[in-house]
DNA sequence: TGAATACTTGAACAATTGCTCAAGTATTAT
DNA sequence: ATAATACTTGAGCAATTGTTCAAGTATTCA
């Protein structure tokens, strides 16, 4: 997946939201939220936990990644569960992974 | 490209350097210079023309990127030319894309 | 009902960011 | 040599970020 042409033009609007895109999962916190719903929805207070970080930290974050339409939530009783939006993100860090791990 | 399941564990190390690695193209900016190098190699006088943004902004960017090993340059006579360091950073941008227009 | 749990929200704060400006180095042209 | 071009660098500054803290809402349990 190297040069198709048809890709190659993008306009300032474009770019911009692309930015944000890459923007959202350029945060550790952020970052190690979206994995952790990889295997299926958390709880916040579940996604607190493995992100060391305290609830209302994370409860701003998972706002930020709503906004941005990364993940979607559901409630159910006293919990929100988030889940990813879609599986173009996990591709996209999956990748990302691949050049980390060179 | 949907849950291999060797790459669903990252320490926090590798999730600090991932995140670095979106950082990188986090920014309008230095996300139009990437691009900009998608076909070949462009002195700095060109990605300053190309971005709209002065070649004091560009140079700084770029040496951002460079430090993080997204591109590397290459001096002749008086310009020096950026190039994107391989093509990961190219097929991220483009599955990026994808997902940006859906 | 009242207390406990799960989460959200807004203000405040230090830290980081991306830019400009002014001054620098390096190379080429005259 | 001097001037012009191409780029880099460091300081400074406004804007943005990620967190904490305190207070809020919503739901369940006793």
């Amino acid at each position: 997946m190297t040069d198709p042409g048809e890709h190659l033009q993008a306009d300032t609007m474009e770019v911009e939201v692309l930015a944000e895109l890459f923007h959202q999962m350029a945060d550790p916190t952020r970052l190690l939220l979206l994995m952790s719903m990889f295997n299926g929805e958390k709880c916040v207070c579940e996604l607190a936990e493995k992100t060391d970080v305290s609830v209302s930290a994370v409860s701003h974050q998972l706002r930020s990644l709503r906004t941005a339409r990364l993940v979607r939530s559901r409630k159910k009783g006293r919990h929100v569960f988030y889940m990813l939006d879609d599986d173009h993100v996990k591709d996209l860090i999956f990748k990302g992974l691949e050049h980390v791990r060179e």
